[in-house]
Order: C-alpha cells, then sequence, then structure tokens
DNA sequence: CTTTATTTTTAGCCTTGTCTAAATATAAGC
DNA sequence: GCTTATATTTAGACAAGGCTAAAAATAAAG
C-alpha cells in the first residue's frame, strides 16, 4: 500500500511493455534480456510482485500484469511520457535523448507534481515519439490508424506519428533524413527482393530498408 | 570516480550545512538527530565517505567535508535549488510545498539537464526561500548584506531576502501573514521582555515572536 | 583523580535487489 | 517415448543501508 520502490516499477513497465500487442504472457527469459538483468531476479521479483498482487505468475509459465498492476505500470508511464514532452518542448532536447533522463524522472513520488506538469505541458496527448500519454487514471487512447511505413502500398499517402524503437541511433537516422513527426510522404515503390521502400518526402526521395521501414509509425491519408 | 548514492549525497548535503556558519565540524549525534536516523548509521557512512576521500574524519571527533566533498554537495544543492524555482515559478507550487519534491529531483544525473534547466529558468541567483543557487563549478555568492530581522533597531527599514527555516508550517505561517521575498517593512519596536517585534508593513502593523523574527532574513534600506 | 554519564563505535542482524551455480521442469529430436 | 537441450527455479552469497544492543572512548562531576 505505501508505493513501489524503483525497481518495482520498473519490472511492471517492462511486463507491461512486452505484453502490449497480441502476446499474453512474457517468459522469464525474455524479461531478463529486455531488463538487461538475469533470469534468477526476474524470478525472484516476479514472485514478490505477484505476492502483491500485481502480476499473474503460474512457475514456468511466464506472468502478465493484474488490472492492479497495469494500473501503476500506467501511472509510471504517464510520468515518463510527460517529463519526456517537457525536455523536448520545454528543455530543448532532441528525441534521442530524453528516454535515459525520463527513466529516472518517471520514479519521481508526487501526484501533484504529475498534474501541473500535465498542465504545464497543456495536457499533452502524445509523447516526441508519438506514444500516447495515459491520463491520470491509466486511460490509454489506442492508436487505431497506425500502421508501419512498410505495410503501405505504393501511391499510398501518409504522415508520420510515431516510431516503434526508441533506440537514440534510430531517431538520429531519422533526423539525419529529417524524418519526424508530422512529415508527410508518398510511397513511389515496394522492391519485393529486400521488402525496401522508396519514399518521396517534399522534393526529396528516399529508400529505406524493410528494418527501417517497419520501424516508422504512420497514419494513411485520403489522396 | 562513478557517481554518488542517492544516500551518500544525503549525507554529504546535510554534512555540509551543518558546517555551513562558523562550526568546523559535526558530532555524529548532531548529524543523526538532523537526518533523523541512528548514530551507528553515520558511523558507516562517515567512514565510507572518508575512505572515497571527502569527507575528513577522526573517531569521536566528528566530521566535515574535503574540498572535493563540498562540491560534491554543491552540485546536488544547486540542482535542489534549480528545481525549486521551476516547481514554484513554473508550475506554480508554494514555497512550502516544494523541499519534498526537490529531495527527489536533486538526486537525477544528467549535466545536461542540470544545464538546460538553469537555461530555462533564466539563470536564476537565489532560490523561493532566498538561498543562493551554487554555479554550475560550486562557486556560491555570499549574502554578506543578510541579516536576522530580530537584529534590526526601531526605525530601521528593511527588505525581506530569505527564510531560514524551510518548514512549511513556518512558510504558511509568513503566507498567512502576507510576508515574502522582496515584502518591504518598517521596526516600529522593540520589546524586551521576550524580546519580540512590532513591525509594519505597507498598510499592516504586525508583531513577530523572536522565534519568528529570527528565522526572517532581510536586507537592510537606506532611509 | 576516580566514578558516573554521555557519545561514539563496533558487532551482528535484517531487507532489498542482485548474481552464480546447481537442480529441476519443460521442450525438441530422433 | 526416451534422451538431449533449453528454460526456469532454487539455494546460497554479496553489497548497500539501516537498525539494535553491547562495548569502548570521552566528558562531566564529585
Amino acid at each position: 500500500m505505501e508505493g513501489l520502490s524503483h525497481s518495482e516499477e520498473n519490472y511492471l513497465k517492462a511486463i507491461y511493455n512486452t505484453t502490449q500487442g497480441e502476446v499474453e504472457t512474457v517468459s522469464t527469459n525474455e524479461l531478463a534480456e529486455k531488463m538487461k538483468t538475469k533470469a534468477s531476479s526476474i524470478t525472484d521479483m516476479v514472485k514478490k510482485l505477484s505476492d502483491k498482487k500485481l502480476v499473474k505468475y503460474k512457475k514456468y509459465k511466464g506472468c502478465s500484469l493484474t488490472t492492479e498492476g497495469e494500473k501503476s505500470a500506467l501511472k509510471v508511464i504517464r510520468k515518463h511520457r510527460l517529463w519526456e514532452v517537457f525536455l523536448v518542448d520545454k528543455l530543448g532536447f532532441g528525441w534521442d535523448e530524453v528516454h535515459v533522463i525520463a527513466e529516472q524522472l518517471e520514479h519521481i513520488r508526487s501526484v501533484k507534481l504529475t498534474e501541473k506538469l500535465d498542465e504545464f505541458l497543456e495536457f499533452p496527448k502524445y509523447d516526441p515519439h508519438g506514444d500516447p500519454i495515459p491520463d491520470r487514471d491509466g486511460n490509454l487512447e489506442l492508436r487505431t490508424k497506425m500502421v508501419q511505413l512498410n505495410e503501405l502500398q505504393i501511391s499510398d499517402v501518409a504522415v508520420v506519428i510515431g516510431v516503434a524503437d526508441g533506440n537514440p541511433s534510430f531517431l538520429q537516422y531519422l533526423d539525419q533524413n529529417k524524418i519526424q513527426l508530422g512529415t508527410e510522404l508518398i510511397v513511389l515503390d515496394l522492391f519485393d527482393f529486400d521488402e525496401s521502400v522508396r519514399i518521396r518526402l517534399g522534393e526529396r526521395e528516399l529508400n529505406l530498408s524493410k528494418t527501417a521501414a517497419s520501424k516508422i509509425c504512420v497514419e494513411r491519408l485520403e489522396h
């Protein structure tokens, strides 16, 4: 009842992030890899969180969040994303720099601080990477119209609304190619042999590997 | 070389705060009281910080900071005070609410964040309680002209520039009496029997106990 | 200059979160 | 369906930080 430790919050967040999508449960090893720790540490903590009714856990069967656990995870994610907005919009950080700092700031305990920050930022709906910010009750708007760039057809018109990978090197690659949230593009060509994509961005034309294209999230526009 | 733990930073800060002024060293018990912990914990940590060359320590003789330790303490204090300015000036917190939150924020590790925050706040020189903010190199402007309100003479004119106590109940007392940084006042009377002070603030007149007056820091004005 | 009172330190234990190594389940191969 | 291979859990250790209780040093008092 007394608030979670940084470590506990990090586990909940990691479980949330890996069970989002179609997957139901995360395996111990998968979680260990994502969290850059050892399987035995995962087992220990998952047991502990299971005792606290924050995760569902069956030995050898992986784990997932309870409703309560998901609520806690979303509170942390809310703070993380609000701080990212602050860092980019107010302090002028690049979107490739903010994740590491927000991982510290997300653990600051003060409901009032979170709400005042939200207000100061004028209630943003998305963070600098296009991820939706949960509201204070943990409700998260689903981005139903979002697809990966590599799923588009030739001559489709779309706008970049998110990235599926927060890795600084990927974000810097996008910076170098002047691709950011809000960038509009047209699909010129799809190459079967390596599944790469050719797109036009205003005047420029650009080839994107399947890897890159699959990490760029877009919304189709009428044309 | 790898950065200090939250706990280590808190000890350095506490040692700094209690050795400022005329005192040379802090005793183990005094530190234990200020940090609301036990003497044995102090001994352990002080030993550890002594090994790291951050504090000077002789058994049974108390401790003080080395030059290096003071530098570290001032870095933490810089962050604490900058965040307090942020919370009050940007988020609209009251000066009585920010200390607890800043105690968490002061441990965030990112030099770039601190410098960007400083810039965003337009390089403030004082925090919301009138305490000077060290620059990035740990230099601290000394407030040479600052005196306690109870040290003034009758008919002295002065302006409030700080508080010697960050306790929320004291700060709320000042709020209720509309005393804030920048408030100008004249000393009307000094009462020997209880050392209380009568002052005028604009139209209002007010009696202050010695306790209250001694916690209000002012600068004398010409008159 | 002893004796008592107070501080400070030490020793040992506890919790959190991590790790390694060993043991045990589950999954895969034939 | 038995036998490797892989995944997971357990057991035991460790470091950080804190606590209690006992021991030792210093300070105070007669």
